[in-house]
DNA sequence: CACGGTATACACCGATCGGTTTCCTTTCGT
DNA sequence: ACGAAAGGAAACCGATCGGTGTATACCGTG
């Protein structure tokens, strides 16, 4: 059973919720979504409007641990090439993890075809803001078109994400450091 | 309505299959396609032995037309990288069509978190497929590593597919063929 | 005409969906 | 110690899920 104690019945409830509609999918019930949070339906709806709202506020939480997750460790020794090839380090490391089932911001996108639900939303905002990243530090390296880097690098990376989450890919030989690095060195990037 | 006409009953729910679960996810009821189909329940159950096997069926039903979609339409005057960026062109070019939602094999296997489900294994065998081809085409056109080449236009593929069918990204720049262009001249192809 | 196969319509099954309400216990401020 | 309020368990709502059972209509073939 999840750990119940010192965690607000919100944090628990937004934690199963990450947790399950990650590795079961949005479609996930509220009822099984409770119970895993030892949280009674009842006070669910009375801190969410609705599943909905509940489900972006999951993944809205998640956030400030997923950039974490993909940040450089020591961001001022490292060069804009290193911290670029940090984020897919990272990402064929956790591929490796048996729970992993690609990213999960990208999997909402894809499973609530809907852009306009408020999961969808968040979902874009922080696809959205890792490419701000990317431009930046391609603007920092020197490469000819940032943007366009920025949005190649991008398709690897939700390319990447999506196959090995799916097990038709396995990332554990470089195969996403080896191709952004033959798109770093093509962009003309220190 | 859907053409009920000149099809056989068969047909009919494959293709509304095929459609509805594309639309609105592999989720959407078995009464809905159904209605769609113009096809009793009863008779739906008497063809396939359950959804699965129809939502498997009708993934299966569309290969032939999604593998010529992607085929050069001149195979013997084209060279290997003509081919290749022929398949990404017209990714782009059907990411412009307004009910476009990503690969359907991707989407279906994103979806289905489980590997096993029939219809994952359809796809994953339409994903392995153009892996092959994309492979077959790196080394008829002298690319160093014509396996790695292949999986790295794989990553392209369906990053840009699921970013473009989830409406974050937008292709009609040529985004794919940019970057597939660059990655064939990385790997040394013709 | 009678036949067998195939189709339909439709009620029905238990389970679950998102969401609401009722009842009762626990907790807390005074 | 008392009363209000909050929270939990569970019944309940109509709808839908995947899947069946049943009885009837249509069909070409004998």
């Amino acid at each position: 059973m999840a750990s119940t104690d010192k965690l607000s019945p919100r944090d628990r409830l937004l934690d199963a919720a990450a947790r399950l509609s990650y590795r079961d999918g949005v479609s996930v019930g509220i009822e099984a979504l409770c119970r895993e949070a030892g949280v009674s339906k009842r006070s669910m709806y009375q801190l969410f409007d609705s599943k909905d709202a509940m489900l972006a506020a999951s993944l809205e939480r998640r956030v400030p641990w997923y950039d974490a997750q993909l940040a450089h460790p020591d961001p001022e020794a490292a060069t804009p090439r290193e911290r670029i090839l940090y984020v897919f380090e990272r990402l064929e490391r956790a591929s490796r993890d048996a729970g992993y089932h690609g990213c999960p911001y990208l999997a909402v996108l894809v499973e609530l075809k809907n852009p306009e639900h408020p999961a969808s939303v968040v979902a874009r905002t922080v696809k959205d803001r890792l490419a701000a990243t990317f431009r930046a530090e391609a603007e920092r390296g020197g490469a000819r078109d940032p943007d366009l880097l920025a949005r190649q690098l991008l398709l690897v990376f939700d390319g990447a994400s999506a196959r090995a989450g799916a097990k038709v890919e396995d990332l554990r030989d470089g195969l996403a450091t080896t191709t952004v690095t033959a798109l770093l060195d093509a962009a003309g990037m220190d």
